[in-house]
DNA sequence: GATGAATGAGCCTTCATTCAT
DNA sequence: AATGAATGAAGGCTCATTCAT
């Protein structure tokens, strides 16, 4: 293990102050000035680690992104590799893990991919992420659905996990994980042909 | 007496330059100058109009959200009252109405839909139109299906329109409308009690 | 006498507008869209009957001072002109005729004192009035008292008059016209000899 | 670490810039800009150091009203406590103080006098240096005279100063010190008990 | 590493004025 | 005579960033 130095200590901390200044004043109201009270530094501070405000809305972004691609990629890990069914759900469940639905991350996501409309730099790390959930849904899908019907499927799950997020971020009372997944669930199954539902499963809307 | 009617071409105009500057520089670019320079006028007109750059962004809020609620009511209002998919359908094609789709109202739906959340007057507006959408659903429903299941197949269309609405925002192709129309269709054909399928609308979604 | 045109009418509305303006929120937010509004006429107005705002404020502040000035002259007039102490008290109590009081006035005075000392136009006008004031008052003094001794109770009375408008301009209560005349009646008295003070006025404090 | 001790300096040298426009160019023609300008800095400065402009107009009148009642307190405090002519002489004396008579400094005072009207944060300044004055000479003038008639006097002499001060804010030659004690003093000595002006004062009023 | 000082650019708004009607 | 439309100039303020310490 090498010594950990401040930026390991403040680059965390100042993408949780992004966050948390996002959250309660929006990402336009979130200064440099504003986010660095909130970490309790200096102004000046963001551009030392940073290299600018730029650069750590970038991170914060990247940080957003990560974790939930996370969220996907153990889930994943955790699933029996022929598990089509399993394996969405653990997609799904990914994208709606309790501890990446408090609201400042669904705000700092939901600002970010308005802002990325117009930031080229946020628009490809955006893309990736959206690209990436497409395609780990089609693989799965392929698997038991003809190659056109799994993308069709695929598009309408993405629209269900972003749009359930999207309205969940505006909503007071958040993102009710338990029934996004029983929506997309249910989704799922009527998708899929019947021999793919026999196992564990059988629990439709709980 | 003084030039007369203004207000009426003035208006408009502005309201549309304010969606062209969101479109090519986004919400947070859009400054007052940048808007009149897109109107062709003075940036003090704003004021003399809307009494200030909120009032405008308002006024081009209550726009965008009129004329998608409109793209509805115009179409239920042609939907025989008793066909209910037909009416779930006409609900679905208003939010997808090409006429509504060009980017330029797709960026400013989702630049407010984000700013809403630190903007308790645009929040208002935002809430009103969500409810009204999902609550147009859920009466249609009613008329098939279970109180609970219709409440929650509501919160699957109105979760895809807006994944969808959101997705198409980020996508340089855009929304689609003609697919965006079969996913759901396709959805609400599966929610279905079969005996409501009959009528003339039969595996449009192949 | 001639037919009284809208200029008569349009003048004295506006001069007045002006100091309700002044006096409810100042000289410095006394625009013409908030004097015009006080009138319940256009803005434009005052361009067309004043030449502008510069000529507004001007015409008023002459209204302003000719009325305290004419408050002098009209009490001057019925007194026997070798009624030393009776001029003098005329000269004072011209200026705190209860007409003239009214809050409107006061501050209108006072705030116009202020800008006159950055406003040539309006610091001749204050001028003007002020030295008439101590010429007035020196005139009659110099009927009972030496030369020099005149000046110096001249410059105290004055001093007196201006002071007390001063210290009423802040006041909540406003100028207490009564009192104001006590203390200057009874500076005077201290300062006249004698055998001038065998009149009328008897009661010192009343 | 910082630069430190700035705000030692620039706070001084910001109020000392916003008299010298004031006295140049008025309170109304001191914008951030003007004052920045003679202060040598950047507009931008003013909100650092003291939040804006209102609180750069704040802290110039506490500068303003603090040189004043400091030139009272500390002529009070070289005094005989017993001496009452010397203690209201000391009042008048640090009123007139040469040092606090240079025209930047009265034309500020009025200025604010005049703007506090409509400010309610400078009313309550103006308004406690105004009563602590009275306060002063009425303390001092019970000593000698009845309650009712320390009063009377008390405002007899508060409206002699601030009516000279008045009328030196005008006067191109500004106030004239001496002339101001010796009108104060001759009216103070004619509403004393002849017993009480026995001591070292005699006829300084000629 | 970290900070407060300092700034130039830009933003929203107000304002006095002009003009066509 | 009177008005609303329209504007250029200016004002106060915020902000991201740089810099000396």
């Amino acid at each position: 293990m090498p010594k950990v130095g401040m930026p390991e200590i403040r680059k965390p901390q100042l993408i949780n102050a992004t966050m948390e200044a996002i959250d309660s004043h929006g990402l336009q109201k979130a200064s440099v000035a504003l986010i660095s009270r909130y970490a309790g530094v200096s102004p000046a501070i963001i551009n030392h680690y940073f290299g600018g405000k730029d650069g750590l809305l970038e991170a914060t972004m990247r940080s957003v992104l990560k974790q939930l691609s996370n969220g996907v990629s153990e889930r994943l890990a955790e699933t029996d590799p022929d598990d089509v069914v399993g394996r969405i759900k653990a997609i799904v469940g990914g994208n709606f893990d309790p501890r990446q639905l408090d609201r400042k991350v669904v705000k700092t996501w939901l600002a970010f991919w308005s802002q990325s409309m117009h930031d080229n730099m946020l628009f490809r790390l955006q893309r990736v992420n959206e690209q990436r959930l497409l395609s780990h849904l089609r693989r799965e899908l392929k698997r038991v659905l003809e190659p056109e019907r799994a993308q069709f499927v695929a598009q309408g799950i993405a629209a269900l996990i972003d749009g359930i997020w999207l309205r969940g971020a505006l909503a007071p009372e958040g993102i009710n994980s338990e029934m996004a997944q029983r929506i997309i669930t249910d989704y799922l199954e009527r998708q899929l042909p019947p021999e793919n539902l026999n196992t564990e499963h059988k629990r439709r809307t709980q």
